[in-house]
DNA sequence: GTCTATAACATGATAGAC
DNA sequence: GTCTATCATGTTATAGAC
């Protein structure tokens, strides 16, 4: 049938990408799960083989929307520095952590080759579409072309996940910010003298 | 196991250190700890009140020795860059990810204010030491007037605490490094011209 | 100080009724 | 498809023997 409507399954689903994000996978427990979707156990392991598979889906849509808002980000309008202050300056629910980094500090996702892979595979592509607008800046001469793409994408992403370390310590968004001001004050093209 | 001459207490402290880097706070349990210390219910109980306050002496214990750890290499000789360089590319068991940054993603411990002072002020303690690195560099001219040390000691650590995200995520301590190589080239003085 | 026994509850999964 | 009952095991803590 074409329900529309919430089903189980997919409040199950978003029960879980709730708690992940918010207790990561040891942090979770089935019954904290079922409480938030308001079903019963039967539901769970009818649709799902277990904790392991329920996250499984709970990761690969979390990861599959955050691919999607960086690339709405990064592929918008711009110049290369443009589009990557537009990603570092992106709205974010900074004291909540990112829902996809954080889970490579749970023990159990990263001894899961299964759980690991949307992890890995997000963050690398990320990764990788920052380093080529980078690329693209220095062709254009908005970057020195002594910068390497992949080094200064990797140096991006890693302010991002930082600043919410940074952030989640000091109990406040502040931190990221002045992080991401401070890379940013780096990386700015020179300005251009008046004409 | 620790039974060379080191008492229960000790040991108790050192195991649970070791689980907290592994699997963080909500993944540890009392009888892990027991198990690798090699100690029964009755000592943990007998020197700790319980899993909070042992865990308070392990994360105290490790909070000391990283600011330890970090003053040894910012303090040292050289510029300020050459310090902050120091900083970034000391040795690391990169693929472990930072004992005390990963605390910031454990949500009991982040419900608790005892638990989390430790990793705040450590945290902080770190960030001003560099930013005050940075003035020093600003005086003495190696580094832009423009620049200001709390942002730049932000991404500094941030792009530490992002790194081992990264690196964890792609399962090599290449990406930590390529992420330090970017910040490096980044903040890097330009090169005095042959004298 | 250290041990084992016990307890009350949580976890993760299964069985079978409806 | 969803529910409740049940189960073996794990968690966190207490009691009391040694």
């Amino acid at each position: 049938m074409y329900s529309v409507g919430v089903n189980t399954s997919e409040r199950l689903i978003e029960s879980t990408r709730e708690l992940l994000w918010e207790r990561g996978y040891v942090g979770t427990s089935p019954k904290a799960i079922l409480e938030r979707a308001g079903a019963g156990q039967g539901s769970m392991y009818h649709h799902f083989t277990g904790k392991p598979d329920l996250a499984l889906a709970a990761i690969r849509r979390t990861a599959e929307e955050m691919r999607a808002v960086a690339e709405g980000v990064l592929g918008g309008g711009g110049t290369p520095y443009e589009r990557i202050e537009a990603y570092l300056r992106r709205e974010r629910e900074v004291l909540r952590g990112c829902p996809i980094g954080r889970l490579t500090m749970d023990p159990d996702v990263m001894a899961s080759a299964e759980l690991r892979a949307p992890v890995e595979e997000t963050l690398n592509w990320i990764r990788r579409r920052i380093a080529g607008i980078v690329e693209e800046g220095k062709e254009q001469g908005q970057f020195a072309s002594s910068l390497d793409g992949e080094e200064i994408a990797a140096a991006v992403l890693a302010t991002v996940q930082g600043g919410y370390v940074l952030a989640r310590a000091s109990g406040s968004p502040a931190a990221f910010d002045t992080g991401v001001r401070g890379l940013l004050s780096l990386l700015a093209p020179p300005r251009s003298p008046a004409a």
